[in-house]
DNA sequence: ATGACTGAGCATCTCAGA
């Protein structure tokens, strides 16, 4: 009962992930977007608030909410409208746990699925660098060790990484941003060498594709963004991979979020 | 020119985002 019967058996679905900038900014732009697009799985992050102040209302649209909360900053959830276990509110194994919501691991249509927000580590100096490198090396073993076992799974989310040179526009990142640095590329490397599949890159092995747009500087309006958003598949479900794109649409509604839906649709 | 917007909150400024 390895990850080739599960492949066998599993039905199609539709994977996305979105950085919304605040759920109670954006839940119009969610909603539009939901009823439009129709995932089975959306991850979201920075949502920044706490279960409480999520809005209910994605209920109408045939969503379940499974909200892990933060005041002000960070916090991540997941709507699907299929059904879900949730299995990890907190990335297993960093050191002294996460005082930060940024991963969300649930089983859904025979896969498991996990959402994250990686900490950008351009703020709190040399230690807020190390928070993200250490979470980094967490996520790799946690992803090492749904391999060993065969599990198949993705993960989606913000990952605050621009993995090559050919993932930002020129001039759009300062040549040390922690986005870029060798150091978050190598860790970055280590764990999608495990032998995970970019879903993006693999579809689109040399487009000009962002998934961010800061608000700033007229990024939006000369086109200077930045592929931070990823899909990362195991093998047996990139074996399924079909389509993924960002959502660029989604950028130029009003008051958007600075990030796009990245959906991926698996066979 | 480490600037420019946007959001949250012990708020009229600071922190974080990337």
């Amino acid at each position: 009962m390895g990850e080739t019967h599960r492949h066998a058996t599993a039905p199609p679905v539709k994977l996305a992930t979105w950085n919304v900038n605040s759920i109670r900014q954006r839940e119009p732009h969610v909603r539009r977007w939901l009823e439009r697009v129709q995932p089975d799985v959306l991850f979201l992050q920075e949502i920044k608030c706490e279960a409480p102040q999520f809005p209910a209302g994605f209920a109408d649209l045939g969503y379940t909410a499974h909200v892990v909360g933060q005041k002000s900053y960070n916090g991540v959830a997941v709507l699907a409208r299929i059904p879900f276990e949730v299995k990890h509110t907190a990335l297993p194994g960093l050191p002294e746990g996460d005082a930060q919501a940024r991963y969300i691991e649930i089983v859904a249509g025979g896969l498991t699925l996990i959402g994250i927000y990686l900490p950008n580590g351009n703020s709190g100096g040399e230690a807020g660098y190390a928070y993200k490198l250490a979470w980094m090396a967490a996520l790799r073993d946690r992803a090492a060790a749904l391999l060993e076992a065969e599990t198949p799974f993705a993960i989606l989310g913000d990952f605050n990484v621009c993995p090559t040179d050919a993932d930002f526009a020129p001039g759009a990142l300062s040549p040390g941003d922690a986005l870029l640095r060798p150091q978050t590329r190598a860790a970055y490397r280590s764990l999608v060498w495990l032998g995970l599949t970019d879903a993006i890159r693999a579809l689109h092995p040399a487009a000009r594709l962002w998934t961010f747009w800061d608000y700033q500087a007229g990024c939006w309006q000369r086109d200077a963004g930045l592929r931070i958003d990823h899909a990362l598949l195991s093998p047996s479900v990139a074996e399924r991979l079909i389509a993924a794109m960002p959502d660029k649409a989604a950028r130029g509604e009003e008051q958007p979020s600075d990030h796009v839906p990245v959906l991926v649709a698996l066979a």
